[in-house]
DNA sequence: CGCAAAATACCCTATTCCGGGTATTGCCTC
DNA sequence: GAGGCAATACCCGGAATAGGGTATTTTGCG
């Protein structure tokens, strides 16, 4: 297999929604002899429709397309073809993306677009065979991703305590939460006590903002 | 001098951080003999330095740099080379970029990077002959962003409303904001009270809300 | 200079929030 | 069935907020 691999072709095929990204990593790669661009493609969709007949060892693409989220592309892409080895090309190191995709996602490598031709070409031959590949940026904020988490976990808001969050969010006073909510306005004060003693928060804002942080909301 | 510019070579030069993306720009326009690339950077500082020389018709450029943000480098290089038409490239169409982009900068056109082929070159023709030139998705952002202000331009808050705004998001109570601003309390109480009535808000977190949405802050 | 706007400061009151408790009920699990 | 957790509910008190005034000084602009 690994052989195979290093000796002929390396067949890939890129998907992202602008032409000028498309028509650049074609550029970077036009000098590669091992490396064969089997297809390209602005929409997620009909790279999918097309994906069962092209036999590929990567495919490239973008994780932020209009048409389609990153995630869910790779998941059909993967159930599909489940040998083809997905390299995730992003635009931002954003915690989130990063952290959705490669624990969420089967992906084999991903790179930011501010990536060097030598760093591209290396990426493509290292999940091409097998291995995967991170670009430094991207091991960085997932290193910071399992920090935060660790954190997040002796927090752990309940179901009841989620909800109070989202009502606060949309601006309503303890009050208000409890017509919403059919119980006490006590209750309501219990639970947001609780919640800012959970979340090491002091007013709806600081709740508000840790909420967005740790995807909580 | 319109002869000029239509009969000789229009040259552009084309700074963007991503080099996949100045790569593929290149490949689009390779294939047009009266456009000449004259210069490719990915470090706006750099291109900066250079831009005296150069002798450009049009300055392709990104409107997101790590190094350097898209309106600071318009308006270094204008005060360089005045005559240069600069045509941004932006990866979103986002109200408040667009807006800063078009309304505080002197730029010449606005497209974004899922531009195909032939609205590029016409873009840079268009800009190059001295006409402005927008993308149709930028010009609907720009007239939502017009009905936004409208609504905004009652509210008209003060510098220093604007200063309590930015402490308030900080999650600052009013006795802290007091102590920072070496003002009295009852005073940061009236400025809140007059925020709160010119924005229509009633509390914090629905200001600072409001604040992201108007970007104020 | 003179006006208008902005920034400063205080008065008031009602309401809400925040932080500290305790307690009961029901549900799930070991 | 005992223990743990979640959800419910209440008590208290001090602090802060929201909203209603008025008034003085400072600043910017024509």
């Amino acid at each position: 297999m690994l052989i195979k691999k290093t000796k002929s072709k390396i067949r890939i095929a890129i998907v992202d929604d602008h032409q000028i990204v498309i028509d650049g990593i074609v550029a970077l790669l036009s000098g590669y002899e091992h490396i064969e661009i089997i297809s390209t493609n602005i929409s997620a969709q009909k790279m999918l429709s097309q994906l069962s007949v092209l036999q590929l060892d990567v495919l490239l693409t973008d994780v932020m397309m209009p048409d389609m989220s990153g995630q869910a592309f790779v998941l059909s892409a993967s159930k599909i073809s489940p040998e083809v080895r997905i390299l995730a090309l992003s635009m931002s190191s954003a915690p989130n993306i990063v952290h959705q995709m490669i624990e969420e996602s089967n992906i084999a490598g991903y790179v930011l677009k501010n990536i060097s031709k030598d760093e591209l070409i290396e990426a493509i031959e290292n999940v091409a065979d097998g291995r995967l590949y991170f670009s430094s940026e991207v091991k960085k904020e997932m290193a910071d991703w399992k920090k935060m988490n660790a954190q997040n976990e002796d927090s752990s808001l309940t179901q009841r305590e989620k909800e109070i969050i989202t009502l606060l969010e949309k601006e309503l006073n303890s009050k208000q939460i409890a017509e919403q909510l059919f119980i006490s306005e006590r209750t309501v004060e219990t639970h947001r006590k609780n919640i800012f003693r959970k979340t090491k928060t002091h007013s709806v804002l600081g709740l508000i903002k840790y909420s967005y942080l740790h995807r909580i909301i």
